[in-house]
DNA sequence: GAGGCGGAGTTGGCAATGTCAACATGAGGC
DNA sequence: GCCTCATGTTGACATTGCCAACTCCGCCTC
C-alpha cells in the first residue's frame, strides 16, 4: 500500500518529529531534510508548512513553552491546600522549573534562544500571576519586580546546570539538592 | 607584492577574526570559508589550526572567559577603597557581568553553551574569591552557596535581558536600572 | 652551504544541507 | 463533472564542513 500523496497532517507530523528530534540530539543537528525523510515526504515538503527552519525550531519552542506553563501552574496547583502558605507552593514550583529544564536540557535551550515565540509571554505571565497570587495586596510594580528576580534566579541556576557549568564537584561537600534549596532560599526568601 | 606564502601568525589571526565576527553577527552563521577568505588564506587552511569548527569556537569562547574575569575582577578591585563595605563592591562587580552580557551578547551567548572551555572554570573561581573575600570568616560550604546562589541570578538575568526575554515593556512603571537593582538585591541582599 | 624534514598552506573534491522554481496530484466546492 | 488551489514532488543551486593529496619553504643537521 503506497502512501497516499497527501500526508493528512504534515504541519502537525512535523512538529511532533521536530520536538523529538530537538529532545533527541538538540536544534543544531536538526535537519529539515532528515525529517522529512523520516515521514515519508519528499525534502520539499516540509517549506509548504513552515517558512524555513527557523519558523520551524519557533514552532518547536513555542510548544515547549506551553508544557513550561503547564508543568509549572500544576505544580503551583497540585501542591497542598488553596490554603497553604503560599512561599511553600512557589517552592513547589520554583522545583518543577528546575526540573522541566534538567529533564528536556535540549528544548529546554532551544526555548531561551533567538526571538521570543508568542507562548513565551503567556508562561512569563502564569509565572507573574502565581507571585501576584503569593504576595496578596503587593502593589504592581512590586510583583513584577520580584517575578523577574525569582525567574532570574530560577533560570540562571537551571541553565548553569544543564550546560554542566555547575557540577557536583564544585559543591565540595554540599549535595546538589542542598544547592538548589540555597538558591531557592536567595529567589524566594529562607524557607523559615 | 604577493602574499607570503606563510602568513605569520594565522592562529592568532583567526581566533580574532572569529571573535570580531561572532560579536557581529553570532557563533550560528560564523562560516571557517568566510574566515579563511577574509584573511586571504584558502578554505582549508584553518584546519591546520583548529581540529574543525567547534574548537576554534572553543577558543573564541575561551577568550571571552578571559575578558569576563578580568571585567569582574577590575569592577571588584577598582570599586572604591579596599575598606569599603564588601556588599557595595560586590554590587558593582554584579554590574559588570550585566554589563558585559549586555555590550556583547553574541559573545556571552556562545559562551555559555556547549561544553565549558577551560576559561570557564577560572573564570568561576575569581568570581568565588570576591564572594570569600565579602564573607570573611564564612565556611567554604556557605560561600559556595552563597557564590553559586548570586551567580545564578546574575546569570539569568543577563541571559534573559539579552535574548529579548524581560523587556522595557514588561516592568511597566520600572526604569530598567531599578530592575537590576531588585534583582541585585535578591541576589546579593539588600543594599539598606 | 647542501640536504632534507616537517609545519603551514593549497587545490580539488565529497556529501549534506537550506532554499527555491517549476511541475504534479487530488480533495472539495461550484 | 469540472476546476481550483493547497499540498507534495522533482530537480537544481549555492554554501558549508571536512578530508586527502600535494606543494612550499623555514630551519635544523651535517
Amino acid at each position: 500500500m503506497a502512501r497516499p500523496y497527501h500526508h493528512g497532517d504534515l504541519r502537525a507530523a512535523l512538529l511532533d518529529a521536530a520536538l523529538r528530534a530537538v529532545e533527541a540530539g538538540g536544534h543544531a543537528t536538526l535537519s529539515l531534510r532528515e525529517l522529512a525523510q523520516g515521514l515519508g515526504v519528499s525534502h520539499a515538503a516540509p517549506y509548504r508548512h513552515f517558512a524555513n527552519r527557523d519558523a520551524l525550531l519557533a514552532a518547536v519552542a513555542n510548544a515547549g513553552f506551553a508544557r513550561l506553563a503547564e508543568a509549572w501552574l500544576a505544580a503551583w496547583q497540585g501542591s497542598g491546600p488553596k490554603a497553604a502558605a503560599p512561599a511553600a507552593r512557589l517552592r513547589v514550583a520554583a522545583r518543577a522549573y528546575i526540573g522541566f529544564a534538567t529533564e528536556r536540557p535540549a528544548l529546554f535551550r532551544l526555548m531561551f534562544q533567538g526571538p521570543a515565540p508568542p507562548g513565551a509571554e503567556a508562561a512569563f505571565a502564569g509565572l507573574q500571576a502565581t507571585v501576584a497570587a503569593a504576595l496578596p495586596g503587593a502593589a504592581e510594580a512590586v510583583v513584577k519586580a520580584r517575578t523577574i528576580a525569582m525567574w532570574s534566579a530560577l533560570h540562571g541556576f537551571a541553565w548553569l546546570c544543564l550546560e554542566g557549568r555547575i557540577r557536583p564537584a564544585m559543591l565540595g561537600p554540599l549535595p546538589p539538592a542542598a544547592m538548589l534549596e540555597a538558591v531557592l532560599d536567595t529567589a524566594l526568601g529562607p524557607a523559615e
